[in-house]
DNA sequence: CTTGCGGGTTGAAAGGTTTCAACCACGTTA
DNA sequence: TAACGTGGTTGAAACCTTTCAACCCGCAAG
């Protein structure tokens, strides 16, 4: 009461038992202040503040959880936080939250399936209100879990086949038709199609799309070099398998499943001294910011990652406030965006 | 305990309680199997973990945190989750106290004084066990009282003047000297230094740096345009800025306080057909991985970025561990790296 | 036969907040 | 004058876990 707040002993911090003592209120009435400042008086009001403020009180976020049962976080676990699309996505959610006063809490999975799960541990433990996933291993029975629990979850940039989680995502097979098209119309004839794992659904779709383009195209050829991550590394290793094949079976396009990994591709293509587009076309993924500032400008399937992260915290927002909305399903278009790198 | 689990009821969740019952042990019981498994018989511990599975049962953090005192979880807040460089070094501390089982919840400040201090409201309230900031406002009262109520705090990549925390930086007057002696040496005269907000310490050491070389260098001039935030945005509008400049008035060498800045500028410079490095070179500061595969590879001045998370990581585990650590201040070297825009 | 010991287990307290029924003081209405 | 609201405030219960002293039981030592 009559210490000098600066030197507050380290052992036990502040309670709202001490604030209430402090301003010779109860204990409830502290409670409210903080909760609910309309019911009480003005003048109690301002005095317990004046007293949290200098006491230094912060409220235990353990113990108010445990008693009012909710927690105001959304947990949210992206596939890369090095891929400038997640990150993108991620920010978008983050400011529409911020909005609705909730703290984002991002976790990265860097696509391993461990990592994932021990952040799935971590919301499920944490009781987190609300749940953003790019899924990596097996999480369906997790996911159903966590709702039975009353999490709301919400699928990002994912579509599970099954309509039973709320999901978002882009049009992947359509982006792989776009590539497709753009490649083949523009008289390349042997694609490569680089990304990986195949697992993914993202990379698989993108396949797809543009293997269905190519098949109804006669001689045209879609090759494949799975890769186990998606980053820059991946593209330039993926290319030196490439490049050891003989001249005439070396394709002449490449399809890579994100930017990251076309851009790697691009750099080991010019160092070994190709010719981009000339000898090899290159079309990314995701139309990052890096993607038109590229040595060679990178041609895009462009996603639409601000919307996808608003669009996904709203539909998580409605599926909190309300428990009962019905599951959604909603799918964005690409779009292509042609630059150099496919001789635009 | 003989419902069939799929049809958990979605209001109330298993406890500890439940599960003692469902297993016909004590509540302790079981919390010793969670918690010491050593001290419970090899027999029981089985029984309970089985009963645990059957019924899914997941520990209330709230709870446990409540009770035990402690959260494992460790708390960051970044100045800006879109620039690579932060991202690379949040993985870096990620990867090593994963290590240590311990999760890093990630809080994205983007400059903003407000955001900043809504994290640290957040993690104060959560009791993290510990704190590595990049900060923007004033938060040195903030940080203080953290640490008086038991937090590890480790500030990154600032220096904070009075050795009172613990902190990891690159050295900034280095790196901006390095920058400054290259273009200098390279023959440049009017050298215009891109960033901001000044009150930054990052920013204004890099320019006192430069600032330091061109004073000793006669005939060469530094200006500054300070830039409210450094994406590549601002580069671009900065440049616009120069380009309004009388022929002779603009500076023919750029260095710019981080690489996303130095590409904005790169893009804009191109798009007015001024030919980099023959009428401007331009200098980024980072070395992001996308400073290599720029459209003119840029030349940029490294920070050793893995290094520089890991090390913070370690710090900061050791203060946790350790509270009477004293106060360390560790100072890495930059590294200049030459590419194309400046005529490497 | 008693005592001591040690591995397992139990039961209850403790931790800091929110919530809610009860209560109080003080006008207002019948 | 009695009954009734009403705006504020109170006190205790409840939330779910961890922790720790106490206890139990079987066995070895004295």
């Amino acid at each position: 009461m009559d210490n000098t707040g600066q030197r507050e002993s380290p052992g036990r911090s502040v309670s709202v038992k001490d604030v209430a003592a402090a301003a010779g209120v109860s204990l409830g009435t502290v409670s409210n202040v903080m909760n609910r400042p309309d019911i009480v008086s003005a003048t109690t009001r301002d005095h317990v503040l004046a007293v949290i403020e200098e006491l230094g009180f912060v409220r235990n976020n353990a113990a108010r959880q445990l008693r009012a049962g909710t927690n105001a976080s959304v947990g949210m676990i992206v596939l890369d936080v090095r891929n400038p699309f997640f990150t993108d996505v991620a920010q978008g959610v983050e400011t529409r939250l911020g909005e609705h006063r909730r703290p984002l809490i991002l976790g990265n999975s860097g696509q391993q399936p461990e990592r994932e799960s021990m952040y799935l541990d971590l919301f499920e433990e944490q009781r987190v209100s609300g749940l953003l996933i790019t899924p990596v291993g097996r999480v369906l029975p997790r996911l159903r879990r966590l709702r039975e629990r009353g999490t709301a979850v919400v699928v990002v940039d994912r579509r599970i086949g099954s309509r039973e989680f709320t999901s978002i995502a882009v049009d992947d097979k359509r982006g792989g038709r776009l590539a497709a098209e753009h490649l083949v119309g523009s008289g390349r004839r042997r694609i490569a199609f680089i990304g990986g794992p195949h697992g993914l659904n993202q990379v698989k779709h993108r396949l797809q799309g543009a293997q269905e383009v190519v098949d109804a195209t006669p001689g045209v050829q879609l090759s494949s070099v799975e890769t186990a991550t998606m980053d820059a590394a991946a593209g330039s290793r993926a290319v030196a398998d490439l490049l050891a094949l003989s001249r005439n079976a070396r394709p002449d396009a490449l399809f890579a499943a994100n930017d990251l990994v076309a851009l790697g591709a691009l750099q080991a293509l010019t160092l070994a001294s190709v010719r981009v587009p000339d000898d090899v076309a290159i079309l990314g993924y995701d139309d990052i910011d890096f993607a038109a500032s590229a040595a060679i400008p990178l041609s895009s399937v462009r996603q639409p990652r601000d919307e996808l992260g608003t669009l996904a915290a709203d539909m998580l927002l409605e599926l909190i406030d309300n428990p009962g909305t019905k599951v959604r399903d909603r799918v964005l278009e690409p779009e292509l965006v042609v630059r150099r790198s496919t001789g635009g």
